[in-house]
DNA sequence: CGCAAAAAACCGACCGCTCGGTATGTTAGC
DNA sequence: GCTAACATACCGAGCGGTCGGTTTTTTGCG
């Protein structure tokens, strides 16, 4: 019976110490230490130091990518489903509030192609997100006197600033904290429109 | 007739490289060429690379500091006080915004006891803004159903995201996106207050 | 099943090189 | 001639990555 395979114990230690440590500080030497492993058994799972990077950005991208677009799937009123993908973003991102910190601080480390991908990847789910607030819009539930860039970078910051500040040992609950916010988000989104 | 100081040269090369390269693949001889002068005039004049990066951080801090003191010295209500230290604030990190690049993606990378006088300073400033939100529950003015740490997160966040979305040289000016930004938290902050 | 051959997993000493930092000049103004 | 302001040559620790080799697991065949 297979324990944890190697690939993901190294990963995990990665996670971990890039986060606290950042990419840079953090020597390969150090990252198979914390996984209880070697170099030489690291090197054949990864070809690189920067291997090991993407793959957080992979996970942390294909999770979130596949969620929204369920989310999205269920066919409800675009008021709903922003507000259901908002929640659901950020509890994510305080479940894996490690990656999320490597993720927004690290994209530089990453090589230029690797690098690109991310870009690239994380736009098209931008731009998902993007599209419900159209769509809001042009139904009139959202406001319109803001520009949608504008609006969206509003959203997306929360994201970003989560593993900066929330601590999961505090009192409140990733649940709790993701419906406060998304409270913040659509209010703020709905101000001076008529209902 | 002094050309500009070595120290400033450097620190300004410094910024722009440690913006767009990350401060782990900056070397510092990049640094000194980009800057036009040798590595011994650098060291001439900075103790180490820490003591550059410091330096960026010092500057910023400083700056926002005092600025926020100045205007709540005014002595106006406190939503117009709220108000004006948004825009100020997010006016000031439009105008450096390499600096605030910087500042949130390398803090790691200070040598530790660097690293907790920023946050030391960080959490002053950020204290003397959940002053500003609490005046304003105390007397009815913002909404008091979420926690204060929500609230101030949820602005801060803007701030943090600046460097990563908006463009300098983009259709929007940074006095409107601040105007912007601001409405929004102001809007969130006040939904369902009865005025 | 038995067993050898092949493949996968793993080890760890080692190497080339980069980079922050220093030691030792050299120049110029007072 | 003394100090501040640089320039140049150099050092050595630490890093990512490699590579020859060993152990463990899987496979194939009688």
């Amino acid at each position: 019976m297979k324990d944890f395979s190697v690939r993901d114990q190294v990963q995990q230690a990665a996670v971990e110490l890039f986060a606290t440590k950042g990419y840079a500080n953090t020597s390969v030497q150090e990252v198979v230490e914390a996984a209880g492993v070697t170099k030489g058994a690291m090197y054949h799972y990864y070809r690189s130091k920067d291997d090991l990077l993407f793959g957080i950005y992979e996970r942390l991208l294909t999770l979130q990518q596949e969620h929204l677009d369920e989310i999205i799937g269920r066919g409800m009123p675009v008021a709903e489903t922003l507000r259901a993908a908002c929640v659901d973003v950020i509890e994510t991102s305080i479940e894996y509030l490690p990656e999320g910190t490597v993720f927004f601080r690290s994209m530089h480390m990453l090589s230029p192609d690797r690098h690109d991908e991310v870009v690239r990847r994380r736009r098209r789910y931008n731009d998902d997100f993007v599209a419900l607030i159209e769509r809001g819009q042009s139904e009139g539930v959202f406001r319109t006197d803001i520009p949608r860039a504008v609006l969206m970078a509003h959203f997306f910051s929360d994201i970003h600033y989560l593993s900066q500040w929330y601590n999961p040992s505090g009192p409140e609950s990733g649940t709790e904290v993701a419906e406060q916010i998304t409270e913040l988000f659509l209010d703020s989104l709905t101000t001076g429109v008529t209902s």
